[in-house]
DNA sequence: TTAGGGTTAG
């Protein structure tokens, strides 16, 4: 045979990289060696460092560069561009020393490398000395190494510098004028890309795919839907008309500017053939910033018929979940994660605290936290807001001192969080303490969430007066959940009269939101005025407003069984007015007195205990307790708040029981367990709007912990009240018994065929699905 | 005849 031409073994080294199949790179590199005689040429040499560092095979492309004779200025950049493409800057500049070390002058390809590194460093003064570096050899002029010094001066915040860069370059092409646009824009500069965007159309320029990508960010920084319009009209008339990147672009601009609609048209347009994984993310994405979280997940579960999930998916749909409460999906996504490598992903890691945090398993997101190998404020943030949602004022001080102790600043949100800590925990002082050093110590200018946490704080311990004083000396004006903190303290402590001033500003300010009537009407139900309770209730017909209905469900074995109040229509409906009947009766002797005020008319004391007593979450209660094994915590999800009677008795059957009962309502989750809940008593005055629809119930995803364990996730969908299951791409599995075999390990066909839906890049991925399968099997049966 | 800049999503 032949031995191949280092030509050809070159461009099979490109395809390596260009393939990422490090196999390939390294099937490659032993024909060459059975091929050729060593040591080998510096040219092939060459190819191979730049093949590994390229794959992220760093000590294989430095043995290699060690045995490379003689060592040029290509070899040594053929390492130092794969650090920098592999974002492993550090790497670079050291193997940058190490080449000025062997007296190797850099080249017009190294400095690019080197300026990007020092860019996404922040390292301006490294830059500088670069920059001298560069003008003495003369590579400056180069427009490659002129433009990525000027991104470097503009990535570091050395503005004036960037300018004269810009201004003193003696070529400019179409990659300077985008990097201009694009770093104006991450400058907050929109105007001047706008100008300069402009500009380059006058002096002839032709933009491209990455320029209206740029210029569609300014555009929806700014929120310009007139100027993004624009654009939209100048690429449909353009060649850029079918480009996927563009179209995605344009998702993501109509997206920030609130216009769904056209996100939606723009999506569709692209069309199944060509559409990719950014246009997915870009649809959630868009769908996400405009609170359609359970769109969000729909449209999650069709991009996974299409499209393997990578870590930007798995962060937007998860913020969705934790949006939505959506324990089950967010662990499921939580799997998927696992399975595709990116849990310990900065962006997918806050999300997952974020979401067990707002989820109430706080464990959960203390060790997802402990875990991460990198944090930034964002996973802070998400920690305490954690703590913060639990009332546990200890923990989210503690951390937010580690926190500062780490030299991370707190930011806005974080003093947000920190704040709401404080008022759901009742820590006045320490909360007034804080909310009064934010200018000062923080350098944070308080905005309407922090003077509504303050007026929380003032109005739950009791002091509503003051609460009402300290919002008339606000010096912005009052927002709707300022005015909404302080109807709900009203409401709390019976003071029927500033609750009324209260009211009154929030029916101005929110006219259609039924939250605001039904915590009205009940405050002055609760003190015994029903005629002005009524009154209210009437208004709230007349112009429109419906008090949403309530609905309750638990998910037994293969079922979501779903209740409203009073409802009598389930099969084991005589069994579960026993169950309530026999509550009823110990909770009697255990001191549970009915909470009335929130039945809501004017009724005799006797029908009004009646009224709560069958609210939707007793019946849910009271079916699980029938239905589920003794031992099993009991999970209960609501789509309304849950009511203070059904809290307080669920207190009792808890301890009664001796089980744990878990209810999610739509504000938060409530832990029961032997008398007490997790929310100590508080659980928010926030609007009465149903978390979800009916629509994501058939469509509620849930989750056995076995699929966690493995990291394999399937989806368990319920559709009209039967419990089907889905494997990640889609596909419906037909039988539950199947899947269950599948996990007994008893039959390797149902194995296969539960896998068919899988797709399988390539073998190795097959192999590790599989090896992923028997360890999860295996653990499974570990534990039982 | 091997190495390079600007890049849409959170």
């Amino acid at each position: 045979m032949n031995a191949p031409s280092p030509n050809l073994l070159g461009s099979l080294l490109e395809l390596a990289v260009s393939t990422h199949s490090t196999l390939l790179g390294r099937a490659v590199h032993a024909l060459i060696l059975r091929t050729h005689d060593i040591p080998l040429s510096s040219f092939l040499c060459n190819h191979l460092v730049n093949m590994y560092s390229k794959l992220d095979r760093l000590n294989s492309a430095e043995l290699l560069l060690s045995l490379t004779n003689p060592r040029t200025v290509v070899t040594w950049t053929s390492l130092i561009s794969g650090c920098v493409h592999n974002r492993r800057f550090t790497s670079a500049f050291l193997h940058f020393s190490n080449m000025r070390r062997e007296s190797v002058l850099p080249n017009d390809f190294t400095f690019p490398c080197v300026f990007k590194a020092s860019g996404s460093l922040h390292m301006p003064f490294t830059g500088k000395q670069l920059h001298a570096l560069a003008l003495k050899g003369g590579n400056i002029l180069d427009v490659f190494v002129g433009c990525s010094a000027f991104d470097m001066y503009s990535k570091t915040g050395l503005r004036v510098e960037a300018r004269n860069m810009f201004e003193e370059m003696p070529h400019r092409n179409l990659a300077t004028w985008n990097a201009y646009i694009s770093n104006a824009v991450q400058d907050g500069r929109c105007l001047d890309a706008v100008a300069a965007f402009k500009k380059f159309l006058c002096v002839g320029g032709e933009p491209n795919a990455i320029t209206f990508c740029v210029f569609l960010n300014a555009c929806a920084d700014m929120v310009s839907l007139e100027l993004g319009i624009q654009v939209h009209g100048f690429i449909v008339r353009s060649r850029y008309r079918e480009d996927v990147s563009v179209s995605n672009g344009l998702i993501d601009f109509y997206g920030k500017c609130g216009d769904i609609v056209s996100s939606e048209m723009v999506f569709s347009r692209i069309g199944c053939g060509r559409r990719n994984v950014v246009s997915w993310c870009s649809m959630l994405a868009a769908l996400v910033q405009n609170h359609e979280e359970e769109r969000a997940c729909t449209v999650f579960l069709k991009a996974r018929e299409e499209v393997e999930p990578t870590d930007f998916m798995i962060s937007s749909v998860l913020s969705a979940c934790a949006e939505l409460g959506g324990l089950e999906l967010g662990r499921s996504v939580h799997a998927l994660a696992v399975r595709a490598c990116v849990e310990e992903n900065l962006f997918v890691g806050s999300a997952l605290v974020d979401l067990y945090g707002k989820c109430g398993s706080i464990e959960k997101a203390e060790q997802v936290f402990r875990e991460m190998p990198e944090k930034n404020l964002v996973t802070w943030n998400a920690m305490i807001g954690g703590y913060a949602h639990l009332g546990d004022v200890d923990m989210a001080l503690s951390l937010f001192e580690e926190m500062s102790s780490f030299g991370i600043a707190p930011n806005y949100v974080t003093l947000v969080s920190v704040l709401s800590a404080c008022s759901r925990a009742g820590a006045v002082e320490r909360g007034l303490h804080i909310f009064e050093s934010m200018r000062g110590r923080y350098g944070i200018e308080p905005g309407a969430e922090h003077y509504a946490c303050i007026v929380d704080l003032l109005g739950r311990s009791g002091l509503v007066d003051r609460a009402y004083e300290f919002i008339k000396r606000m010096p912005i004006l009052p927002t709707i959940s300022v005015w909404g903190a302080l109807l709900g303290s009203c409401k709390m402590h019976g003071k029927t009269k500033l609750g009324k001033i209260a009211a009154e500003k929030l029916f101005q300010l929110d006219p259609d939101d039924s939250g605001n009537h039904v915590v009205f009407s009940n405050m002055l139900a609760s003190a015994g005025r029903w005629e002005e309770a009524t009154i209210v209730r009437k208004e709230m017909r007349d112009i429109g407003i419906k008090k949403n209905v309530g609905y309750s469900w638990v998910a037994v074995k293969n079922r979501v069984h779903v209740f409203q109040a009073k409802d009598s229509s389930h099969e084991k409906n005589s069994e579960i007015q026993a169950m309530l009947a026999k509550l009823r009766g110990e909770m009697k002797k255990a001191g549970y007195v009915p909470d009335t005020n929130l039945s809501l008319f004017d009724l005799e004391e006797e029908e009004k205990a009646s009224e709560v007593w069958y609210h939707s979450e007793k019946i849910a209660l009271a079916f699980g307790l029938i239905a589920l094994p003794h031992g099993m915590p009991i999970r209960i999800t609501k789509n309304l708040r849950i009511c203070a009677d059904c809290h307080s008795a669920i207190k009792f059957i808890s301890k009664i029981v001796g089980r744990e009962i878990i209810v999610r309502d739509n504000n938060r989750f409530h832990h029961f367990k032997n008398g007490w809940c997790s929310c100590k008593d508080y659980w928010g005055l926030g609007a009465d709007v149903p978390f979800t629809s009916m629509g994501i119930l058939r469509q509620l995803v849930l989750l056995g912990s076995s699929a966690l364990d493995g990291g394999i996730a399937y989806f368990l969908v319920v559709e009209g009240g039967q419990l089907l299951m889905m494997s990640q791409q889609g596909v419906l599995i037909q039988g539950w018994e199947m899947c269950r075999k599948c996990f007994m390990g008893n039959s390797a066909a149902a194995a296969s065929e539960l896998y068919q839906g899988v797709s399988s890049k390539d073998r190795i991925n097959q192999q590790l699905e599989w090896l992923w399968m028997i360890q999860s099997w295996k653990r499974w049966r570990g534990s039982i």
